[in-house]
DNA sequence: CAGAAAGTGTAGCCTGGGCTACATATACCG
DNA sequence: CGGTATATGTAGCCCAGGCTACACTTTCTG
């Protein structure tokens, strides 16, 4: 039972998840700026905060780091923006929100569930197996 | 487009996903810890910290936050055991774990992508999606 | 069995991501 | 237009989870 898998072969897994969790934040950050900016017109540090439910003083601090990877732009009072790059990862992160979300509700995950698994889960998905999940979406249903 | 969901019911899927982030190293441990003493009758901090990927320091510190947890114990010099808490634990994340893998490679992911992804995704799957997915892999396969 | 090699623990540093408190700026109204 | 309410920014704190450096055990081996 449990069979190890080769020491560097984990190491590798498990770094790459270190990884992938380093970048979740700024991901679900672009995203929602993204839909706040489409749906609003804006997107304000209370609003990103009230969404995510976290202080403002957080959402604020976290947008810096953003603006640090070149993800968005803010003047003192005057919203948050995303750049290409920033706008670009929004695109591709809703995209995968979705697929994913689809994915667990075609296993017959309730939708509730499948909206917060996904939050956690889809910047764990891979391109490969995003692949498959929009795969099995199209040919099974 | 993008359709945001309500303030709170977005902020709560939010807080969800966080809340699994902090619990998530801590079941890796517990779950890597069973396989060595199962595998090697042991659990040594230096064998920990080489599958991980993480300095043996790391991995020392980890482990006493497994200590403050009441997921183990460890004497000075004579490597980590599971309390029962602890040990209750890994069985759980262990089936989780192949549940997801098995999942991933139904869906057609290969093997060792499925492997790396299960790594990160298996801390975001609440109990109503591993019923779905153990039900998917049941009845479809 | 002594010396070298390997493992272990501890200290100190950094970054990220939470928080509260407080000062300032903007927006809304009477 | 002035005053209050709301939003924003900043400072300072905490803890988790990385790291390196270094001292001390334990184990291996000639
Ligand atoms: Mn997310
Ligand atoms: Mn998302
Ligand atoms: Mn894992
Ligand atoms: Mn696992």
């Amino acid at each position: 039972m449990a069979k190890l898998p080769a020491e560097g072969t984990q190491a590798r897994r498990f770094g790459k998840t270190r990884s992938a969790q380093s970048t979740a934040l700024l991901e679900d950050y672009v995203e929602l700026i993204a839909d706040l900016l489409a749906s609003a017109g804006e997107a304000r540090p209370t609003d990103i905060a009230r969404r995510l439910g976290v202080s403002h003083a957080t959402a604020v601090k976290t947008v810096s780091r953003l603006k640090r990877a070149g993800l968005a732009t803010a003047r003192p009072y005057r919203g948050v923006f995303l750049t290409e790059k920033g706008q670009a990862l929004a695109d591709r992160v809703r995209v995968r929100h979705r697929i994913v979300v689809d994915l667990l509700c075609a296993l017959g995950v309730p939708r509730e569930s499948a909206e917060a698994d996904a939050e956690g889960i889809e910047h764990h998905v891979s391109e490969t197996t995003l692949k498959a999940f929009a795969h099995f979406l199209k040919v099974r249903v």
